[in-house]
DNA sequence: AGGATCATGTAACCGGTTACATGATTAC
DNA sequence: GTAATCATGTAACCGGTTACATGATCCT
């Protein structure tokens, strides 16, 4: 239900083909928000049908065409609608497979347990740096086209998603500690 | 996909009817995989129509019958066999509508963003309170049934959620600050 | 020449959510 | 008495995933 506000959202800022919106979510909403193209070209279908967005086939010379969505006056009304009704209960769904599975990992060896953190680890250092870098190019990003209010809270969401991040890496570290002293 | 392995595995601890099944999801896994009732009974049928669990009706006198579900020897071999496999990549997917919506806050009154922000952190506050409680039931728990080994990892998982709800209420606090600050 | 990326989709499936339905038992 | 909890489900819908399909353009 939410994936539609995200692209009319998005549109706000500036009209997009499907293909950039996938990027755009790619690179700004992918730690608040996974989207696959198929389900964004069958959303934009839908929005389109309402009447949320409209689109319009912009030809290119020396380059094939390009199917431009842009948000209507009515597709803007509904997005800050769903804006200023925040939910009761702000707590996002889990649904984490590999906490999962170290939940039941009695069942295991503990050394592969601990290989499989060590991976864990390893994932969350890699993430930590693309934050980093989506950090920086934010912050250009918003100096060239004065974004500057709304990069403060696309800073916020990184810093968060950074956070959680950090947090993760520690328990990582803390854990393959446990289990390591447990041996003895 | 993992909701099968999930019941699976909380049935290799104990036999259980569907109802109770929902009730230790809600106390152990929570926080790490969310699963209504309803979706649970149509596992169980699809669970027991590939024989991974069987089930046996127990009459009880003064009360009403209950439908418990027994792991089969095949249902174990799934169990361990998908443990023993983790995926490549260990990120869950993230679908958070909280952090979406303060993406797009620039579109918001500030007092409006505040005043969530704040709930949002109360509500860290009272997960952190919950996972309290469970972690001390955790604890005694495994000391009654002598599930010591399962415990440890419980315990990991469990000081995980409360490591990443730490970082949730800190970002929180940080954040009010900073648009607390931009005001001036 | 060949691989990466741009670009736009469709179809089928599967898993998760919402709403509905029913009724017994227990604790206050 | 009545509200909460125990207990078991069904049906319809919706959103997300996987796999397929096609072809141009850009870079090396």
């Amino acid at each position: 239900m939410s994936l539609r506000f995200g692209i009319l959202g998005l549109l706000k800022y500036k009209s997009m083909t499907g293909y950039d919106l996938q990027k755009t979510f790619n690179s700004s909403l992918q730690f608040m928000w996974n989207a696959k193209t198929s389900q964004i070209y069958r959303e934009l279908k839908t929005l389109e049908s309402q009447q949320l967005v409209s689109s319009s086939v912009i030809e290119q010379e020396s380059k094939f065409d390009r199917k431009v969505y842009t948000i209507t006056t009515k597709g803007n009304e509904a997005f800050l609608r769903w804006l200023q009704k925040f939910p009761q209960d702000l707590n996002a769904p889990i649904r984490d497979e590999f906490i999962m599975r170290i939940f039941f990992s009695e069942f295991m060896d503990d050394d592969e347990v601990s290989f499989e953190i060590r991976r864990y680890q390893k994932q969350q250092e890699d993430l930590l740096q693309i934050l980093n870098l989506i950090q920086n190019k934010a912050e250009l990003d918003a100096k060239e086209n004065s974004y500057e209010r709304s990069l403060f809270y696309w800073l916020l969401t990184i810093k968060r998603a950074m956070k959680s991040i950090e947090a993760e890496k520690e328990w990582a570290e803390e854990s393959l500690a446990l289990i390591e002293s447990r041996k003895g």
